[in-house]
DNA sequence: AAATGCGCTTGACAAAAATCAAGAATTTTC
DNA sequence: GAAAATTCTTGATTTTTGTCAAGCGCATTT
């Protein structure tokens, strides 16, 4: 499986150390639909996508809104259940079915009383993911609907084959007329 | 100062640890219009703002975006810069005479090595910033330029008092005039 | 006091994007 | 494989927002 690799990346970790942390991770399967996590319940684990795609997801008055989306390679949490043990901010469901792998919060907590350098690598994980962050608000401020979907389009290609395009638009912050339109209008 | 509060919120650290800390950030002062850190050059200072106003912001090929204004009670610093040594992504220039307390990298990172909770209250800390980015987005992605304007005039009050509006119309995303508009039609 | 610069507002217009509604295409279910 | 459900597209229209341009208000300078 590929999160031992994706944890070297983060992490110039000892063998030994490395080790310990991927034999807590469990793995898991998921079923096209199934809830990974709900909007204001606890969410107590941290897991590594291997296969399939996730939306992260909540309700405004009005309609439901996806934040984002999340494929091979991506960890998903509730970070503000996850780390501060107050209630979901996001649901979070399976757009296929899909393999993860599975840490509990029990388990992580350890992690940083066992491996020394275990929170100086989560430190830069979160800052990397903070930079990503930035740059997301950056495009939202600075660029229109269409190169927002140029862009997130070379990157992403994979995910407009399996994931319907109404969550899509919903990430790049347009309804999914316009991404329909959008997509007219380049493909022509 | 402010500044051990702020920590102290962040931290729930030993009297010395704290001590320890606070002693390495440094007063300083900058004038209106002065630059804290420039896009490409590195940044190797992390420092809270006592007083004043900064803005954070680059150019694109067509304009200046101003990413976020910072007051009193912020951190600021270049984050790719400042724990990845990469060059700076952001200019971040005063807006208003400023006073803040600095601490130099080579000092932080001691504190790491010096300060066993350390790590896990910079990563608590990361956290937040991520959280309150997400919150950012779903806003984007969510509400119009006229209810992200209703609510960051209602949290950020005095921003308007010290800080030109287009800066501010910039960081919702929205142009000058629009913001002008709304702020009519508000007040109406 | 006139001149300058800067930021803000306003109007007129253009462009971008949302909404509503209908229908087509695709996928899922049985 | 037919029916049902979901997703996608397209058209018509409205709303929102951006752009350009002019002018105002105010502070600073000379």
């Amino acid at each position: 499986m590929d999160l031992k690799l994706q944890l070297l990346g983060l992490f110039s970790a000892e063998q030994d150390d490395l080790n310990r942390i991927l034999s807590k991770f469990q793995k898991q399967t998921l079923v096209k639909n199934q809830f990974y996590t709900q909007v204001g319940k606890p969410c107590q684990t941290f897991s590594y996508i291997e296969s399939g795609y996730f939306r992260v997801f909540c309700h405004t008055e009005s309609r439901e809104v996806t934040q984002w989306i999340a494929g091979k390679g991506y960890f998903i949490t509730d970070l503000a259940s996850f780390i501060f043990n107050q209630p979901n901010r996001w649901s979070i469901q399976a757009l296929t079915d899909a393999t993860i792998y599975t840490v509990q919060q029990s388990d992580y907590q350890l992690f940083e009383q066992e491996i020394p350098s275990w929170s100086i690598m989560e430190k830069r994980f979160m800052a990397k993911c903070f930079m990503q962050m930035e740059s997301r608000i950056f495009k939202f401020i600075s660029t229109s609907a269409e190169e927002r979907y140029q862009e997130y389009f070379e990157n992403n290609k994979d995910v407009f084959q399996q994931v319907p395009l109404q969550y899509i638009a919903s990430v790049l912050g347009m309804s999914a007329e316009t991404l329909s339109r959008i997509r007219a209008k380049v493909n022509s």
